[in-house]
DNA sequence: AAAGGGTGCAACCGCTCAAGT
DNA sequence: GACTTGAGCGGTTGCACCCTT
């Protein structure tokens, strides 16, 4: 596994780039596009690496970048999606449209991490708990006490447990999208059942921000629905986004779209783990 | 006003992985 | 199958700017 030279090379510019570089290579990749980074620089004329190029232009002068300071809403899907999938930038920056994982590493770096160090739980919420998973530790984070993922205080006399599913869920600018309908059976399980919809944005207007239901374990069921014991109440059911980013290949897409449902399993699983479940 | 420390962010480094030969 | 090459990712660095003393 050869290491590309990179800048290496004598007489490539490294550092901050003039107005005039961005210049070039913006209008370079508007027209001849960036099949190969390698060899774009010397096309376009620039005394840069091909890395360096890929860099200024996925971080910086891409045309979908959404600059500016990050919302509330933005910051708080940071730190759940940081929650489920760890320092895996990228996957967190694809669920941000318009944010590059660069930012939002940056972001996690500077404020995130601070914010949630500074966070103290309520005296009453705890974070362990009895579950049929309990071999599996949750997450130990300090990002762990993320109060969205917190037990409600009045339901700590009953069995009906809610939960926070997802807040902030994950996008919905990819073209191609499923939805995940909860419908508890006759057996008490939570049947994950995903639908694949033609037109998401028709179908879901906004992101309902209320998904709460209700679990205790889960299961995989088959490559499309995930079966979860619930044991709890008939009447759950709720809709989840499942995005699906559409990949030119659709032998992609479908690794994309369990990639995803193995995501939300994740979340139903680690969102428990926040929960001061019943005993049964 | 100047110096020093802190902060934020763009850019780089080094590694892994996948595709091509 | 072994090797090379290019792309992408996460971690780290360097520097400009801001704030405090």
């Amino acid at each position: 596994m050869g290491r590309a030279p990179c800048c290496e090379k004598m007489g490539l510019k490294k550092g901050p780039w003039s107005p005039q570089e961005d210049n070039i290579l913006i209008s370079y990749i508007q027209n001849n596009g960036h099949s190969n980074w390698r060899a774009l620089p010397k096309l376009a004329g620039l005394l840069r690496c091909g890395k360096s190029c890929r860099l200024r232009w996925t971080n910086y002068l891409r045309p979908d970048i959404k600059r500016g300071n990050f919302s509330k809403e933005e910051e708080d899907t940071i730190i759940q999606l940081h929650e489920n999938l760890g320092n895996r930038w990228s996957a967190i920056a694809a669920r941000l449209p318009g944010r590059t994982d660069n930012e939002i590493k940056n972001v996690w770096h500077t404020h995130l991490k601070k914010k949630l160090k500074n966070y103290q739980p309520p005296q009453n919420s705890k974070r362990h708990f009895k579950t049929n998973h309990d071999s599996k530790k949750g997450p130990t984070t300090e990002s762990s006490n993320n109060s969205d993922f917190s037990t409600s205080a009045n339901n700590t006399n009953t069995h009906k447990k809610h939960m926070k599913i997802a807040p902030n869920s994950p996008v919905l600018s990819s073209s191609e999208m499923s939805t995940v309908t909860l419908v508890v059976d006759d057996r008490q399980r939570v049947i994950i059942k995903e639908e694949k919809i033609e037109s998401p944005l028709e179908y879901f207007p906004k992101i309902d921000e209320s998904f709460w239901t209700e679990e205790l374990s889960g299961e995989k069921n088959n490559d499309n629905d995930y079966v979860m014991a619930a044991g709890l109440d008939q009447d759950i059911q709720a809709q989840i986004q499942l995005s699906s980013v559409k990949e030119e290949n659709l032998d992609n897409t479908s690794t994309k779209m369990e990639e995803d449902m193995d995501f939300w399993y994740n979340v139903f699983i680690k969102t428990g783990d926040f929960l001061e479940l019943p005993e049964f």
